[in-house]
DNA sequence: CACGGCAGGATTGTGAACAATCCATGTGAC
DNA sequence: GTCACATGGATTGTTCACAATCCTGCCGTG
C-alpha cells in the first residue's frame, strides 16, 4: 500500500509547490485545485488501480500532496464514500474500498440489468456522429492495448460502457453507469483471475457491429454475454468469514 | 419559485424548534443524532413534499433543529447534493433541488430502463413471503388514501416501488431506485397537473396480480404503461429560457 | 424617477487548535 | 514465554473564530 501512494505523492507536491507561490495562469487550478479536481485525479487514481483496495488514504499526506488544507480533502473522501469506491471506518481513517463478493454480484447483477436494457435505446439513438465515436473509440483502445500502459487501457476499456450511456443521452443512467463502472474496477482488481486478458477490445468491436446493423436484440444478447463473460473472469467465492479456525487448519497435524 | 418554498421553511423552523429542547427519550438518537439520522430525516422531508422544491436550507437554521453543530449539518447537505435532492449554491447555501424539465425526462426514461427490466426478475424471485409484502403494502396504500394523509399516501406509494427491488434482493439497485424516486417526488411535485388523482394503489394493485401470475412479460409491460402514465400526468414543456424578451412581450402595445 | 454605488446584515467557506480515539510498542507479573 | 495492561504516537473528529461572499435596502446623483 506505501510506495506506489507516496510516489504518487513526492511527484504532485513537487508540481504544485512551486506554482503557488508565484501566480494563478491558467485560472486557479493549478495553485489550490477546486474540490471537484482533487475528487476526480482521486477517483482516476482509484480506476486506474494505481490506487489498490485496501490502500490508506491519509488526510495530512493527501493534504500534503495536492497542496490544501485536511478539510477539503475530508470533503473530498467523503463524497468518494458516497460513490461506494472508499470506505471509511470511524476514527481510523478511509481506504479505498474493498467489495465483498456479494457486493460484486449486485454490481454486476445491475449492470446486465441496465446495459443490457440500454442496448435497444443505444440502436435506437446510435447516429453517424455516434458510430464515428464508437469507431475512433475501439481505435482508441487498441492503440492502449499495443502501448502496454495498463491504466490507459483500462480507462479505454471503460470508457466504452459509458459511451454508449452517453450515446443515449440520458445523464442520470450515464451517471449510474460511471458509478457502477468503478466500481467494477475495484472488484476487478480484487477478484480477476491471474491469467485473464482482460476485457479485449475484440469483444467491443464486435457489439459496435451490431449497433452498426441496428440489431438491437443482437445488441442486448451480446452484451448480456459479453458482461457474463467479464463476471466468469472473476474468482467470486464466499470466503466463509475471516475467522479461519486455526485448531481445523492444523488438526491434521 | 418563492412563495411555496418560503413558507414551507418557515413552518418547518418554527414546527420542530420545541421538540428539539425537550425529547431525550429514544435512546441517544435524539439528543444528538448521528449524521445518518439526519440525512434521513431531511431527505424524507422532501419526498413528502414537507420541503418544497426551492425551499432554502440555512446551516444554522437546520442544525438548531436538530440540536447539532453546523459541521454536520453541512455534511449532510453535501451528501445531499450528490443525490441530487438538494442543490449546492456556491457562498450562497442550499435549497431544496429543482429538477429541469430535461432532468425530469431522464428521470423517467431511467425508472422506465430499469423498472420494466426489473420486471423479470421481480417474477423470478417472487416467492410466498413476497406475495404477503406486496399484498400487505396494497393495504397500507389503501388506508393511506382514505386516511387523507397526504404524506403518508406519497410515501406508501414510493416505497412500492423500491419495494419491488427489495423483492429482488439487489441492494445496489435498491439505492439507485431509492434516488430516483426521490428526484420522482420533487419533479410531481413541481410539474404534477394539479386535477392529478396521483399513482393510485389500484394500478399497483394490478401490477401485483401480474406477479402473483408469474407473468413477466406482462408485468413489464404493464410497468411500462405505469410509469408512462406518472409521465403523462405531468406538464413538462419546456419553458424557453427564462429571459423573457420584454421588447417581444409588448411589442403589440 | 431611474440608476449606480455603498454600507449593513446574514450566510457560507476556511483554517487552526484542541479533544477523542485507536493502534502499536513496550513493560511487568506470573 | 505469554498474557494483561499501561503508555506514546499517530490520526481522525469537532469546535471555534474569522475571512470571504452575497443579498438587501438605502441613499445620493443625474
Amino acid at each position: 500500500m506505501g510506495p506506489l501512494a507516496k510516489n504518487t505523492a513526492k511527484r504532485t507536491a513537487k508540481g504544485s509547490k512551486p506554482s503557488a507561490a508565484r501566480k494563478p495562469q491558467t485560472r486557479s487550478a493549478a495553485a489550490h485545485p477546486p474540490e471537484g479536481e482533487i475528487y476526480r485525479r482521486i477517483h482516476v487514481a482509484i480506476a486506474e488501480r494505481r490506487l489498490l483496495p485496501g490502500a490508506r488514504l491519509v488526510e495530512d499526506q493527501l493534504g500534503e500532496v495536492f497542496g490544501v488544507s485536511r478539510m477539503r480533502i475530508r470533503s473530498v473522501l467523503h463524497a468518494l464514500a458516497r460513490d461506494k469506491v472508499v470506505t471509511l471506518q470511524r476514527n481510523r481513517g478511509a481506504i479505498v474500498a474493498y467489495p465483498s463478493v456479494k457486493e460484486a454480484r449486485e454490481v454486476f447483477a445491475a449492470r446486465r440489468l441496465i446495459e443490457v436494457a440500454l442496448a435497444h435505446e443505444v440502436v435506437k439513438a446510435a447516429d453517424e456522429d455516434a458510430l464515428r465515436q464508437l469507431r475512433e473509440h475501439i481505435r482508441k483502445e487498441r492503440e492502449g492495448e499495443d502501448s502496454g500502459d495498463r491504466a490507459f487501457e483500462l480507462r479505454a476499456s471503460h470508457e466504452f460502457h459509458t459511451l454508449l450511456a452517453d450515446i443515449v443521452g440520458n445523464s442520470v443512467i450515464m451517471a449510474v453507469l460511471r458509478d457502477l463502472m468503478a466500481r467494477s474496477s475495484l472488484i476487478t482488481a480484487i477478484y480477476e483471475r491471474p491469467d485473464t486478458s482482460g476485457c479485449s477490445h475484440v469483444s467491443h468491436a464486435s457489439l459496435i457491429k451490431l449497433i452498426e446493423r441496428k440489431d438491437g436484440d443482437g445488441l442486448a444478447k451480446a452484451m448480456l454475454t459479453h458482461l457474463e463473460q467479464l463476471e466468469g473472469d472473476l474468482i467470486l467465492y464466499e470466503r466463509e468469514e475471516q475467522v479461519t479456525d486455526l485448531k481445523a487448519v492444523f488438526a491434521g497435524r
